[in-house]
DNA sequence: ATATAAACGAGACGGTACGTCCCGTCTTGTT
DNA sequence: AACAAGACGGGACGTACCGTCTCGTTTATAT
């Protein structure tokens, strides 16, 4: 047997592709750039990823694990904007906002990495806020015949919408948002 | 002795461009391609737009100009909808979705374009849902108070989302989204 | 049309390969390396050359060419003797003795280099050889039946096998050749 | 204690050089190629040769061998066409031809190899042909101050001469070869 | 017969160069 | 002056190998 995957060089590489990404726009780094800065051999990144985006939904993704951790306190709408704060908090004061535009913008020409990226990031989320229903409607929280799916569509959208456009992302945002999408299911 | 601009050149760009974007991803396309498929100098390209997303920018402007101009009908809500059933149409039958989404990949690395992406189609839209919401308010039909330019970007956001991860978009999905979105207005 | 080609740059190329045979082997040397010398695009390099061989072939055929146009004095075996000498004082003194080694080994597994050698420095000698040989014969130096093709062979071939062995190559080992090789046909 | 070398990998080593040289030219096969062929991990290559070339010569002086210990007949010229004859037969019919091809290229940019190339195939020639030609002079068959260095070189160059030029080498030229070489010294 | 250390297959690693594509600028001659 | 054609210096692509370096796993003595 070989010897086997070299963790140091994982890390620096992550690290490397995150740390320029919080520099430069997505098409001005390059697999050459982040393996030089990396210190890394270029087939080392190709080894063990499909492509450049896949790096950075990858490092992406490390950063979001603790959000989607939020507890259930047992007021949903409470809850929601605990996530979607977090979320806002993450996008503004982390790598994680330019990093998520650079996988919207990877993800328009590379269906493969469009699809890991809805399987690793949006995918758990749509479970995540199916199961927080579930439990809010026993509690009777809400409506039983809520259009949960679209729900979810309308307050995880809006909030990928002001991100890709630039548009200012404040927690106060939330509050109009919240108001308009759970209106009807109280 | 001066030639103006040639029409001829600037159609078999805009064109190439299209018919380029519906069968290629974004950064699959490029200008040395467009000028090619186009019979045309790459400077005449350079010469007239700033960046391939400029180009494509402009095509899409253009297939966007009709859906913009439908009518005040008296019905807020009707009139949303068949906006909105004519964006799904423009992004699922024409070109124009595909086109929408390389400027949102484009924009991601490119400040100046996504600057022109919002000014020429967001921010009108932006001032046409202003405008109507001002005739249903004095028409009655919408609460004075309402929070109208959030329900703008629930309503073209969560489109954008859908179109921008490849998840289905069929007409009868905007009945959930205008009902959750109008609930609290009507 | 277009920009035709840049005499400049093939000189730098030209004279970049040359610099850098004499210092370094054969495979020692890269394109990239003779590009970066030059201060030359890659490209321009592939673009006028079909490989590495071909630029060091055009370099060294352009220093060969006083060789070839020694005049015919009436004297066969001097004149032959001289124009090996040349060939000897050319291969020790400038940069032709490493950049013809290189042809030699590049040659080896690339035949339509090993035939453009052939075609551009090997064709000529054989035909300067018979014509000088037809002349010698004409004025009774040397005999009608001679197998000149053959004497050629040894004459240049056993230089070239001295080359390649990096055996020592005086002028004076030119007297024990010719003799041999002359002895019978005077 | 220790494990000896394992003389099957060196064999399949060797096999696969051969049969590769065969295939394609010297620079189109690399160490990687070998190993994966011969189903040998790479550090075994390195283990016990310095180069791709060693590990060609190695292959070609086994060839070789039966070549030099031709027999003493008594009729030096005769038994030098035999020689000739008999390498002729090993350049055109086994895998020797593009073997040593390939060390001639391989030498020109490693000085050590064409060193090893020497002393283990051209120095052992020497010596060969000076032992023969030390008993053709005592047989009286040679003139004493017979210059039988040079005779080596033309005889043994222009066969390599004509190889390495991919000429054709068929038994008859050695006729015309032999005549011009040793007209002088019967 | 057993332990033990070198040799082995496999292959990951930091690198260099490959030959190609495209960038944005430029030059040339044509319309 | 705008155009088509395309050469130019340059940067990055994704691939192939380089020679070095672990990994376990044979395997042939030296006990």
């Amino acid at each position: 047997m070989p010897a086997s995957r070299n963790e140091q060089s994982r890390r620096a590489i992550l690290d490397a592709a995150i740390s320029m990404i919080g520099e430069l726009g997505y098409d001005h780094i390059s697999i050459e750039a982040i393996a030089r800065q990396a210190g890394v051999g270029k087939q080392t990144i190709y080894r063990w990823w499909p492509s450049k985006g896949a790096v950075i939904l990858e490092a992406a993704t490390e950063s979001l694990s603790a959000v989607v951790a939020l507890p259930d306190t047992g007021d949903f709408v409470a809850d929601i904007r605990t996530q979607l704060a977090a979320i806002l908090e993450l996008i503004t004061t982390t790598g994680f906002g330019p990093a998520y535009r650079c996988l919207i913008a990877a993800g328009q020409s590379d269906p493969d990495l469009l699809r890991a990226l809805f399987d690793r990031i949006i995918a758990p989320n749509i479970e995540d806020f199916r199961a927080r229903t579930a439990r809010a409607q026993q509690r009777g929280e809400m409506r039983a015949d809520a259009d949960w799916q679209t729900m979810r569509d309308l307050l995880y959208g809006v909030v990928e919408y002001r991100l890709i456009h630039a548009m200012p992302l404040e927690p106060e945002y939330l509050d109009g948002v919240l108001e308009i999408v759970f209106q009807g299911v109280r």
